[in-house]
DNA sequence: CACACAACTGAACACTGTTCAATTAAAAAT
DNA sequence: ATTTTTAATTGAACAGTGTTCAGTTGTGTG
């Protein structure tokens, strides 16, 4: 077959994108495929290469998606929050547990696809990425009361590790958290006792 | 071929967990091969069904030898501190990830490999995983200066998610610690705040 | 020495990623 | 309206994977 007009090149892409997303929620990584990816897409698998220029780059643009959908499901989570600082904060690392968890798959996917740093990353798919951060960003100054500066920034990349660790050992079983109850209720105790001593106020206990 | 004298069982499991450790070091999980393990270690692929049942069985012995080594490699950094609470602590954290960075496949490995919920993990191995938070329990209950509480146990398996968080982020080189030099400074810097919280003294900033 | 057993093999199967010559639909030119 | 050109799409080919299991062959026993 040649040329088709079924799709315009961006809603190709975006068609393959989509179920290339919905098939990782459902296999997950390891059990991914870019052949029934593309089968599901009504194209073979040529197609994906044509497209996205190899698999590593269709696997970015498949867990870019993850990302805006994250970032989208925060932003909501802080929208519907009517409260202090506090609880603004406990949204945010509740909600990042909450999407992790309603989409463990495909949020396990994007730790599992390991970049090769010579892959560069389209301009569009790196800023998906750095949206995350921007938004903790966001809330953690907020909470500071401060304007954003480089020891802020230096903290806010380690909570997002602080939580990050948390919810990976929870959703993939390890050993640390198996009997823990509320892994997010113990990641949210570590931020607020690390914004505590940045901010000179007392943690609570 | 039959059944050969080269090695007796117990030997034969050693050599392919041993091969398959090298392997998995030089490779990485994601281009591992039972294949390619059994042809190093002169046997062909049906040997490792045969001595280990499956492939995540092999996997998990192949993993959990990474596990032993780590607990080692951390005994051997805290058996070298001459120094009080504080200092014992943060060679535990910074032996921690001196490790991780020694052997970042082996150690990836770990987190890459998911076991499904059904399959059992060897007795042993268990062990091997469980001696790693055995030694962190150790330190914190030493740290503290008191007896082993619940609620010390469940501070012990977030410090470790803490950790890992930084860790896991930092050798996968994700977008939140990319300009952050000292990846586990910061991860011991979360670690005595959180200590200090948990024991009325005042956290250094 | 023959037998039986268990260890070990490797071909078979169904899958994977990756490449690329061949095909063919659509657009451009005649 | 017909031909030519262009580029999108295919799918067979190749090398590799995990997994199974009938068959081969060393080794210890009767």
């Amino acid at each position: 077959m040649g040329r088709r007009s079924d799709h315009t090149p961006d809603a190709l892409r975006e068609l393959l994108i989509g179920c290339g997303h919905d098939l990782m929620a459902e296999r997950g990584f390891a059990k991914f495929s870019a052949r029934e990816a593309a089968r599901r897409a009504g194209y073979s698998v040529g197609t994906i290469y044509n497209v996205f220029g190899g698999l590593d780059a269709y696997l970015i643009a498949v867990n870019s998606r993850t990302f805006r959908e994250w970032s989208a499901w925060l932003e909501e989570a802080l929208a519907a929050t009517s409260g202090d600082g506090d609880a603004r904060v406990a949204a945010l690392v509740r909600a990042y547990f909450a999407f992790a968890d309603a989409n463990r798959n495909a949020w396990m996917a994007i730790y599992d696809h390991r970049i090769d740093r010579t892959t560069t990353i389209a301009k569009q798919d790196e800023a998906a990425r750095e949206a995350l951060t921007g938004i903790v960003d966001r809330e953690v100054t907020r909470w500071l009361g401060h304007a954003d500066e480089p020891a802020t920034r230096r903290l806010v990349r380690s909570l997002i590790a602080t939580v990050h660790g948390h919810c990976a050992l929870w959703l993939s079983g390890s050993y640390a958290l198996m009997r823990e109850e509320d892994p997010a209720g113990q990641a949210l105790a570590r931020v607020m006792e690390a914004l505590s001593a940045h901010s000179g106020r007392a943690a609570p206990s």
